[in-house]
DNA sequence: CGAATCAGCTAATGCGCGTTACTAACGCGC
DNA sequence: GCGCGTTAGTAACGCGCATTAGCTGATTCG
């Protein structure tokens, strides 16, 4: 298809710009402490350039012993578009320090974790879910020097969610309310951290806990948990997310009844077609962009030997009502 | 934070095993025309098991002059479910031929395409755009054996989506229809191909081309579309995905007009949320997940030199009538 | 004016693996 | 006994880079 495309290597640029190899590493790595002369630096960068020389990762990562790659885990979690944005600031954020992010999404034909690590000899893995121990052990083994879950308490809390949603449903005079758990395993950890906060506000105000009730993605489905709600008097609900508030939506429709009068109805996410919803979904938005770049940081610190430290990583969520609750 | 976690390496299996590493990677990589007997095969592979070994990709790729590892590029497009769907069984399928997937997400402030690929030392890299040359080119001469843009040709045709969507409504009477492009520049080349495959259709059944109007995700400007479709007696319309469809229903419940009486409204995808709009959405089902393995089909052939050839890959796509058309 | 310093480089080494070349041991026919 | 083929391995090399140790010539110092 192609001729062989020869690659240029080091020694190729070396040879262009009339130095060693040596020099042309010594260059290209910004290694301080070396006294290259601005006038050698130059030729070499400017040979390196011309020849569009792009070092090879395997050849670096053997000889350094640690390659510039992290590995995100996604396990199955839609992918919002709040969450492509975090990928994206993420990825940008890393470049900036010379890391190169990769993703890999989790399935279950697929190959495993630690392999892939191994393939692309990753020095650090980020997850959104907690990993298992034999997967975690595996990766540290495989060479990993970082391994990290950024779990329910990451940006912003999913439990300051929970809190702005129930807040909002109480202030408009809602006393008993519900909550829409998802169905899927993969995000109980990230629904239980929300339905917390749920159930923190309802202690707070005195009102009864919420009463929770897992919502299939389906008008069937969500109209049983609507009629659920409806027996014992809830009012308002907090969805879990969008989806499943928008499936909450099309349940009240399967009844006769709408949002917010019936039942109102809080989601979280802010996807696209939140606000295409009848009624248009009130909803908790987040920039998950900033969290992303802060977690680049903290990746970073960790591999440079620094202490790892999650805590809170960005601007807070915030309520956008609009008409269903 | 944890304990410096030795690696193993096949000098340590070879070890374990009494025999060479020499032998230790004959023996792993099942190398055809070594007669190893079947006890030293099993002595050196229970011993890479005890030792929990893996390979270190880069030292692999270093020695071998070419890694197993395949890289899909995705530029921005929304990653729903069908598109996960097609991720997940690429992968895998990509795996059973020992081949390991990662994907990037290429962003404004990430690093390059080309940067990436050399970080990992992709020998093949994906893409669901056309590459432009220059990036094309530079993948080359980065060492990417193998670069392939899966364009609107792409399973299902992309075309046979448009014309799907423009029978439907064809069949069900209407005899002037509209078309909804994206705004986002991104899918310009999916998006052509279906609006080309509705322009066909309309064509063949002698009715007047489909009026196109990009739409935004946004009732307000929905509402301008759909009031323009109406002043051209347009009665349905193909959307390019669902979400615009959905974005569709919005600009006509604004008008308080609705699908799909004052306006049929045909989507794509299969988005979870498309069964449960008001009405619920007719749209275009198609089975990703057999084009992602057929696509590992393909490229695992490209690596080992034979023809690329993409043609065709999956079964066709499906129609799902709903309430909106 | 020789020794010590230093700037500016380079030769050499090894990372962990795949691969090629080579050998030691063992039959087997004559 | 010798020659020859086969089996079952192994020693050695090199992939492209980072890194360490050192080397050379100029400058400064005592």
């Amino acid at each position: 298809m192609k001729p062989p495309a020869k690659r240029i290597t080091s020694t190729d640029v070396a040879r262009a710009a009339g130095v060693s190899q040596t020099t042309v590493s010594l260059v290209l790595n910004n290694k301080p402490g070396q006294r290259i002369p601005t006038d050698t630096r130059r030729r070499v960068l400017e040979a390196a350039r011309q020849l569009n020389y792009r070092p090879r990762g395997s050849a670096r990562t053997l000889a350094a012993g640690r390659s510039n790659v992290v590995l995100l885990a996604l396990s199955g979690m839609p992918i919002s578009p709040s969450v492509s944005g975090f990928i994206e600031h993420f990825g940008s954020s890393l470049a900036t320090r010379g890391l190169t992010l990769v993703t890999h999404l989790v399935a279950s034909g697929a190959r495993a974790l630690e392999d892939v690590s191994a393939a692309v000899d990753a020095s650090a893995v980020v997850g959104l879910e907690p990993f298992d121990e034999p997967t975690a052990e595996a990766l540290h083994q495989a060479g990993v020097d970082l391994v990290l879950a950024v779990g329910a308490d990451f940006s912003p809390p999913q439990k300051e969610i929970g809190r702005l949603q129930a807040r909002h449903l109480l202030d408009r005079g809602h006393r008993r309310i519900g909550y829409a758990l998802p169905e899927r395993q993969a995000f109980r950890s990230w629904a239980e951290e929300r339905l917390h906060g749920v159930l923190e506000v309802c202690a707070e105000r005195g009102v009864d806990p919420a009463v929770a009730q897992p919502t299939g993605l389906d008008d069937a489905e969500a109209a049983q948990a609507v009629a659920a709600w409806r027996r014992q008097s809830v009012t308002g609900v907090c969805a879990y997310n969008d989806e499943i508030a928008i499936a909450v939506l099309a349940g009240l429709r399967a009844h006769g009844l709408t949002a917010p009068d019936d039942l109102a109805v809080v989601g979280v996410d802010d996807i696209p077609v939140a606000r295409l919803a009848a009624p248009p979904l009130t909803t908790i938005a987040f920039d998950l962009g900033a969290a992303g770049a802060r977690l680049a940081e903290v990746v970073a610190a960790g591999l440079d030997g620094g202490d790892v430290e999650l805590s809170v990583l960005a601007p807070g969520p915030q309520l956008l009502v609009r008409g269903s609750a």
